[in-house]
DNA sequence: CAGTTTGTTCGGTTAATACTGAACGTGTAG
DNA sequence: CTACACGTTCAGTATTAACCGAACAAACTG
């Protein structure tokens, strides 16, 4: 039973590697944060690399992207001289950063253009201040949602 | 004037070719759809590849592509053989379709994931939990959006 | 019927980037 | 002091996918 148990786990870490792949994020990130996700308690770098059968490189690169990133953060445990990584306190809320920042930079360049040759024909604005609409409610989208996941969860 | 306003809506469509590479579509694909933005009417097939300077291979894949999406739409002009594109109505909309089947997607493996191990450790169960109410709220937020998107504007 | 235009498809090239192996610096243990 | 463990960095490799040129079928023109 303990040989189907790890099968499964296996089978989360490497689906939640093609979600991050999805999500633009790197394979090894989707896969560092599933595996934590199921065990629970602080994992060093070394039983990262091994246990996702990765190189160290990988789990360098990764867990500094991840802990920039506010998703993981590394810990120490005394008297031990290895890194360990835990999930940071409300994750998921720093996944929502980079969409946020992508639909206001897309935002500003509908603005942009707005203002740049808005004056000439009218169906043009109208169809400019449509789609800036659109990258706006979807950025509020993002942040609302942030906003929740940053308090509770 | 005329040359200051050709330069600004070139600029806007490379900008919106790299809106939508952010986005995981082409870029080709996002510098259609900005070109459409800014010239209301329908747009030839040929003149998409000239305006954009890009090969005609790479209309043809990616107009079929936003039309199987739903942003734009192939009209037929009264006497012409050419292939004609214009934007559908309520275009935006169906830029969202992808992100929810992914939120859909992810939201399934968690589920599964908790399904087959939930019993074993209270923490992991905890954990999976918060990553698919994540997941789940986002595709929920996402289809908000839509159904917003598909009214109006 | 020959010749042209239109859009699609396919094979190959190119560009971006994730990942690895190896070299390195630092600290620790024997 | 030598040997090893740990994490970072860099150069090279491999993989993915976007894009193009060319060959093609279909439809129209003379």
């Amino acid at each position: 039973m303990n040989t189907s148990r790890k099968a499964a786990v296996e089978e989360f870490v490497e689906r939640m590697g093609l979600v991050a792949e999805g999500d633009g994020l790197p394979r090894i990130a989707g896969r560092i944060m599933g595996l934590m996700v199921i065990e629970g308690g602080p994992l060093s770098f070394s039983e990262l690399a091994q246990r996702l059968d990765v190189s160290r490189a990988s789990i360098s690169t990764n867990t500094r992207f991840l802990e920039r990133l506010g998703v993981i953060e590394r810990v120490a445990q005394r008297g031990e001289r290895r890194d360990y990584f835990q999930l940071a306190t409300a994750p998921y809320v720093h996944l929502l950063q980079g969409p946020v920042d992508r639909m206001m930079k897309a935002h500003a360049v509908v603005a942009h253009a707005r203002d740049q040759l808005s004056v000439t024909d009218e169906g043009t604005r109208r169809r400019l201040d449509e789609l800036g609409v659109f990258y706006e409610e979807l950025g509020n989208s993002f942040r609302e949602l942030a906003k929740r996941f940053s308090r509770d969860e």
